[in-house]
This record gives structure tokens, sequence and C-alpha cells, in this order.
RNA sequence: GCGCCCAUAGCUCAGCUGGAUAGAGUACUUGGCUACGAACCAAGGGGUCGGGAGUUCGAAUCUCUCUGGGCGCGCCA
């Protein structure tokens, strides 16, 4: 059966066409309207349309829903329209067609939502992207959740994603690391004389050179293993394996908060096989370099950048920005037209000035390449106070300790629940001390709860599926009916607005709605007819849940 | 100083391609388990949507301005 919105958007639109022939096309939208007597759908096209043509927007409303009155009594599924309001044109969706639902939810299941299109668009996510100094923190679990999420959400659009972790293995923040690690070894100690001015501080430091001069073994997960040489006047050595050890380490949290990556990019690769190199005569040859003081600059203010950025230091060495460049290059030869980057509002920076050097070197590529989704740090409190998240001091709340303090579900779910670029505190007494607070809760409750009526039922699934639904009639019934209904739109605006946070708010509105009705009607009653309608509409509730936790990357337990 | 972002209930936050009476959670008050899971539900109080101006039939939403926060402004990454 066709979608009743589609069929009440042409319906209208047609309608418009006779009313106000030769005006300028309007927007036909259908909003869901909150208040049930505005009915199903409401359209405020009359409004629109009334201040280009001049007219009353209730006279014209009139006569649109005289005009449709002919058609929607063909179509079957719509009562005539109503006017509302200032001109408002409001529809009501037959009962018939609002079970219509069920059905569609079951033929689907856990693809209901989803959208295949005849072509697929590659997409290419970069995440988290830490550097290999130290243990992930709440913040790189926020971007782990808010990135892994939005990956699903594209792909439930019918997108190809990559996620991709991208290692700047290969700077200063490096040196530093080894040079703690080293320092460490020789028996040094943050505080003592000889121990470098700004090295990391953390006892993890102190684990590493522990095992380095224990000989061990650490190995990345798409990584060669690195058997420690165990003299701590080989910094080199010291520092492969420093960093091996801790990819192991963030391998290891990404791994317990249940986040893949498809790809691993090394800045170092670049390095490597020549592509900073590459870049650099690339730019130079595009004319829009100069040597000033020594150093080799960009004009990046030709692209918006409010000043010129080094290139080459005065050293030899490159800028950070130059492999950056090197990297998106690669994506966008890798084949990606589209890229997100996942990261905090303190690198927002560098959008221009990658975008700059990829215009610079004027391949083809698009000037808003990549996009860009940031997401404010993440304030931690407890016991009332602040904790300053510092690698300097080594002491910060890891993605780990979340995970223990109140299980990676509510971690998951919490990190996602608010819009990327408004900053947010994350208490972490609230949510140790009383975890049932915590919505994803709530939303798995009502999943559960489902589970178990259909335990108690007992039927095989089957049944349902052909059951008669003529028996759901109540308010909260026909409310549920049409919140299934919006869930594909729902998807489709979050993975649009690249807003993971919004199908979070949707669950919790679903599970809200059922949780209302469980304790308003009884499911499973004497009479089959009844009794078949309620626990079909609520194995269909249960899918829409599974798929949407799914999302997010929560489970949806059957009990709990 | 310049640039980007943010400001909505006591607290944490939705709502922002302009729409009908601004919503949740939490906290507080009150009620509901001899029927399917009380990790739940029902009811109540709680708001100058930071201030001001503008655009319009209509502004939390768009524009300008002010205030208050965050982040960035390096030949660091």
């Amino acid at each position: 059966m066709q979608d009743p919105k589609e069929i009440l958007e042409r319906i209208l639109g047609e309608a418009i066409h006779r009313v106000a022939p030769g005006t300028a096309p309007v927007e036909i939208r259908l909003d869901r309207p909150r208040n049930p007597e505005h009915g199903d759908f409401a359209c405020n096209v009359a409004l629109q349309l009334g201040r280009l043509v001049k007219r009353n927007p209730r006279e014209l409303a009139a006569q649109l829903a005289e005009a449709c009155a002919p058609d929607l009594a063909d179509s079957g599924v719509f009562g005539p329209l109503e006017v509302a309001g200032p001109g408002f044109l409001n529809a009501r969706l037959a009962r018939s067609a609002k079970a219509s639902i069920v059905a569609r939810v079951f033929a689907e299941g856990s693809a209901f939502g989803h959208v295949q299109p005849a072509a697929r668009e590659r997409v290419q996510i970069e995440f988290v992207s830490a550097n290999p100094t130290g243990p992930l923190h709440v913040g790189h679990g926020r971007q782990a959740a808010l990135g892994d999420a939005l990956a699903a959400l594209l792909e439930s659009q019918g997108c190809e994603v990559t996620r991709e972790f991208y290692y700047n293995d290969a700077g200063a923040q490096i040196d530093k690391l080894a040079l703690s690690v080293q320092a460490r070894a020789r028996g040094s100690a943050p505080g003592a004389p000889d121990w470098p001015a700004d090295a990391y501080n953390g006892e993890y430091i102190a684990e590493i050179a522990a095992d380095y001069l224990a000989r061990r073994t650490a190995q990345a997960t798409d990584g060669e293993p690195v058997t420690a040489a165990g003299d701590a006047n080989d910094l080199e050595a010291v520092r492969r394996f420093a960093v091996a050890c801790l990819r192991h380490e963030q391998d290891g949290d990404l791994a317990s908060f249940g986040v893949k990556f498809d790809v691993f990019t090394l800045e170092s690769s670049l390095y490597a096989e020549g592509r900073v190199e590459a870049t650099v005569r690339a730019l130079v040859a595009s004319g829009r370099t100069y040597e000033k003081d020594g150093a080799l600059w960009l004009r990046t203010t030709d692209y918006g950048d409010d000043k010129d950025r080094v290139v080459r230091k005065s050293d030899g060495g490159y800028t950070y920005f130059v492999p950056d460049v090197a990297y998106h290059v690669a994506k966008w030869e890798r084949g990606f037209r589209r890229v997100i980057n996942v990261q905090g509002t303190d690198h927002h920076s560098t959008v221009t000035r990658v975008r700059a050097g990829l215009q610079a070197l004027d391949i083809g590529i698009p000037a808003g390449y990549p996009d860009y989704v940031l997401h404010s740090l993440v304030k931690v409190m407890r016991g009332g106070e602040e904790v300053k998240i510092s690698k300097r001091a080594g002491s910060y709340v890891t993605v780990r300790d979340l995970i223990e303090w109140v299980g990676r579900d509510a971690v998951r779910f919490f990190l996602v629940s608010r819009r990327a670029d408004a900053e947010f505190v994350f208490d972490v007494d609230l949510a140790r001390a009383k975890n049932d607070e915590n919505p994803v809760y709530y939303v798995q409750y009502a999943h559960a709860r489902i589970c178990s009526l259909l335990r108690q039922w007992g039927g095989a699934p089957a049944e349902l599926a052909s059951a008669g639904l003529d028996a759901l009639a109540h308010p909260r019934e026909l409310a549920l009916l049409m919140r299934l209904a919006g869930w594909p739109e729902a998807l489709a605006a979050a993975a649009r607005e690249l807003a993971p946070h919004a199908i979070a708010f949707w669950l919790r509105e679903l599970a809200g709605e059922f949780h209302s009705y469980y304790n308003a009607e009884r499911i499973l009653v004497e009479d089959a007819a009844t009794r078949g309608a309620r626990l079909a509409l609520c194995a269909a509730v249960r899918q829409v849940l599974a798929n949407g936790l799914a999302l997010l990357g929560v489970s949806a337990p059957e009990e709990m």
C-alpha cells in the first residue's frame, strides 16, 4: 500500500494547481501535530500561499479543502480536510490505514525504516583519531558514540560507510611520549630534577616503562607485534614500543565500547608513502606558496583563512597541516566523494585550513570537502567539582572508567543523547549512584516488557503477522500506530541532519507512549481478537525499539 | 581584539529550513501493585525561551545589537 503521506501530498498538490493556478510552487509540508485535536497531519500551505497571492488564508484553506474532497474520498484512507486556526488544513487518517503500519513493520523487520537506493553512496567517517599517547578519555568516548551512531544512521539510508581511525603517530606529541617513557625507564619520576619539563605524568607511563624493561611484546589490532628491546638508551625502540602499547590499550577501550573501525591510517604512513612530500611539491607547483623568514608559506587567505599558514618550517620540518591535507587527498583518491570528520570544537580552526589546502591543490575537490561534525567537549563533574581533563597531570576520566561505573549501554546512550555542538555535563556521581535514572533503562525496559508479554502469551510470531487489527481503537493505540509510522521519517531526518541525538529522544517518546498504554490497558485479555491485535501492536513497537537501539549501539535486552 | 559555537523550568537538556496552548527527564507534592515486569503509570506546582530592537498574519526559531559563557587565534598536534 502506498504511503498515506504521499497520497495526501499528491492530492493537495493537484488541488493547489486548480485553486491557485500559475502561482509559484509552494512546498507542501505535512507536520504531525502534537495536539490530537489537530488531526494526524497538518498543513500550513494555505498560509504560505495566502501571502503569495494576497488572499485570506482561511478562505483559501476552505477552497483547498473542497477541492481535495472528492480525491480524498476516493483514496479511502483520509477523511475530509478540516480548516483550523488561521488557515491550517488538518487531515485525519482512517483507522484501517493507521493499522496497516503493523504489517509493514513485520514484513520489513530489522530493516524497517531503512532505505535501499539504487546507487549506494560511499561515505567515509573519521572519528576518535586519538593520539596514541594515553588512554581514551570521556571526550573520545563522546566522539566514539557519536561517530559510530552517525555511521549507522547513514548506513540505514543506504550509504556504504567506512569507519576510519587516524593515528597521529609522527609528531611532537609522540616524541614527548618516548621521552617520558625513557625517563621512567631510567628511574625518574614526575617532580624529580631530571624529569623532562613537559612530559606525560600519568602512572600508565611507568607501567609501559616497566614492560619495556621486562622486554614484553605489544601489538595493536592491525599492527605488527613489537617486542621491547629493554635498552632505555634506545629512544627509537622506546617510541615504537610505547606507541604499540597505547594503541593496544585504545583498541581494548574501543572494543569494550562496542566500536569497530574498518580502517586505521597512520600519519607515519603518509610520510613513508611519500604523500607528504608530494603534497608539498604540488602546493609549490600551484604557485600559491612563498618563502618568508626561512619558511615556506601557503596563501590560505585566498580561500577564507584569516592568515597564511606555514607549510615547511625554517628547521626543515613540516607543520601538521601538511599531512592533514595529504591525508584528505588520499581520501579523495580512494574514491570517497563524501567524507565526514568528527572532531572536537577545539579543532574548528582546522576546518578552513584543510579545505583551503585542498582548494590550493586545484585537483577538482569541491570547496566544502570534507564535512565536519564538531562536538563540544564534555565537562565531567564528580563530588560536586569539575574534573579537569589534563593529560599532563595524568588524571582524567577514561572511557574505561565510565563503562565500569555505569555500563556500556548507559554510557553510549548518554553520550549520544545530546546535540553534538552543545557542551554538556556528565555527572559521574549521579550516573554511578543510581543508574536506573538513566533514560536508556527506560527504553530498554519497554523492550524487555514486551518480550515478557510475548513469552507469557506463548504463541508463534507468525500468528501475530496475520492477526486482525480492527480491535485497535483506543486513542493510545492509534497514537502508537502513528508514532510507528513516523519512524522512517524520523530516521531520515536524523541522518540528514547528522543528528543521532534525535534518535535517542524519539525512542524515549516511543517508550513513554508504550508504558502509558501498557499501564492503561491490559494486553493479554480473554477475547482472542483483541488480544491478537494488541500483541501485534506491542510486537511492532518492540521491533522499532530494537531497530533504534541498534543504531545507537545499545543492546535491546529481552529481560533485565 | 578577531573568528566560530552556546544561552529555553531549581538542575540536565529537546524543540530552530518561522506555525496552533514552549516540551521531556530530574528534583518537589500527591495518588496507583489480590490482573500481563512499580527499572512503570497518573495528577500537580514550576518559564520575561539571557536583555533590547527589527522582519511578518505569526518569532524560542530569521536579522541586528548588547550581555554572559565555551573554544580557537604557534614555524604545536
